[in-house]
DNA sequence: ATCTATTTTTAGATTTGTCTAAATTTAATT
DNA sequence: AATTAAATTTAGACAAATCTAAAAATAGAT
């Protein structure tokens, strides 16, 4: 390889390894300048300690993160923005399977794990184009705009819903695919309006309202469903 | 990694780099059991003669190419299989990128060199699905089926046409940038029909009739382009 | 302030894919 | 059949990303 090659690839060219380690750290709440635990990284990625240090270490050399020895990483504004991008890759794509292509939410994630990491700004911008600039993805979660900008929603935890209060189920927090498949079974969608009935002391437990018929979900149910309040 | 998945990988699980050696190696007709030169890959894929000789022992372990030592490689039957699978891949991606992302045809190849290794057996069926079964590329190459066949055109190159023979442009052999570039400036499309009206000895160029119009190309531009020929 | 459990880093090894340089084999030419 | 040129393989090295085991640093508890 030339020379200048090299210096491309030592400094701008990301590594898949790379990336996932910026958009883990980013999820682990590394973009406010937080130090994000060795440990905590090695845990979130199923790897081990010793390989998140090197990895530290080649971050930290390219200006990523901000790395003290035995303190921790956090995400520069360069890694910040890098995180970012690869996210909204990520959402994108989820988008694009399951309205262009049928997939069900439970079975996009591992696709887009894939797909986050092709290199092409205008594959992504004309897939935004394609999709009509969507704002969220299929499990609710914003897509950063191409600035990197951020919609936060107000949402909370249907957990923390007071009684009688409505809102409308607008995200999960947890998107695994027992709980989207738990959620598809009982009928709970995005979208769907939701009324706290009723909550029982004994075990947290919540009896609500959906699109007319009553049930009862679990506290652990409740904690990760997200809804906007209706004002 | 545990022991099931140490054997999933070596024996099914096919790398970047491995995919990338099938398909250069059918591309230089490996796939009719003719042996190609350790050589002739290394020029291909811009790499270095001792590396493909890594290569061909371990796809040679993993049953995908027969390997002789000194003699070259060809591609098995699943060899073959797994090569068409990623050609696959790499066309309906094409098409993808040029109906729904209005991509021209010479931007798809290098996107489609990344996105052809994603693995998802339903991303690929249902992109089928979306783009209505494309037979064809953007370049007139065959689309194999999920099977694996290929159906072979019944075309010519534009160079080997007869004077007053006419037939409809359905691909180009050289898919290069340039070339297609050049195509397009000179408003020569996929889908046009042209008649060859004289073919000049000394430099052997043709003056042809495009719809309509009358231009002159080179040697070099007909012996790249392929048409079928009207009965 | 010292001890101790936990976290983190270092050192050294491994796998994959690549390279260079040297050795070997094949194929062409006398 | 011997010589030579070209093709191919081997040996050894390297970078990336990972691991294990041992060493070092930190933080919590006395
Ligand atoms: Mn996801
Ligand atoms: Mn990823
Ligand atoms: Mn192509
Ligand atoms: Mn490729």
């Amino acid at each position: 390889m030339s020379n200048k090659n090299v210096f491309l690839k030592k400094y701008f060219l990301m590594t898949r390894s790379e990336e996932n380690y910026l958009k883990t750290i980013f999820h682990l709440g590394g973009g406010d300048a937080k130090s994000i635990t060795t440990n905590a990284i090695a845990e979130q990625m199923e790897t081990k300690p010793s390989s998140v240090t090197d990895m530290a270490k080649k971050l930290s050399e390219k200006g990523l993160v901000d790395y003290v020895r035995y303190q921790g990483v956090s995400l520069t504004d360069v890694g910040v923005k890098t995180a970012l991008s690869i996210i909204r890759k990520h959402r994108l794509w989820e988008v694009f399977l399951v309205k262009k292509l049928d997939f069900t939410w439970d079975e996009v994630h591992e696709v887009a794990e894939q797909l986050e990491h092709i290199k092409s700004e205008k594959l992504i911008d004309k897939l935004d184009e394609l999709l009509e600039f969507p704002k969220h993805d299929p499990h609710g979660d914003p897509i950063p705009t191409k600035d990197g900008k951020f919609q936060e929603r107000d949402e909370k935890l249907l957990s923390e819903m007071p009684i009688n209060s409505q809102g409308v189920c607008v995200g999960v927090k947890d998107s695994s695919v027992p709980f989207l498949k738990f959620l598809d079974k009982n009928k709970i969608a995005l979208g769907n309006t939701i009324k706290v009935l009723d909550k029982e002391d004994f075990d947290n437990s919540l009896r609500i309202q959906m699109d007319g018929k009553e049930m009862r979900i679990s506290h652990q149910i409740a904690a990760n469903l997200y809804v906007k309040k209706n004002d």
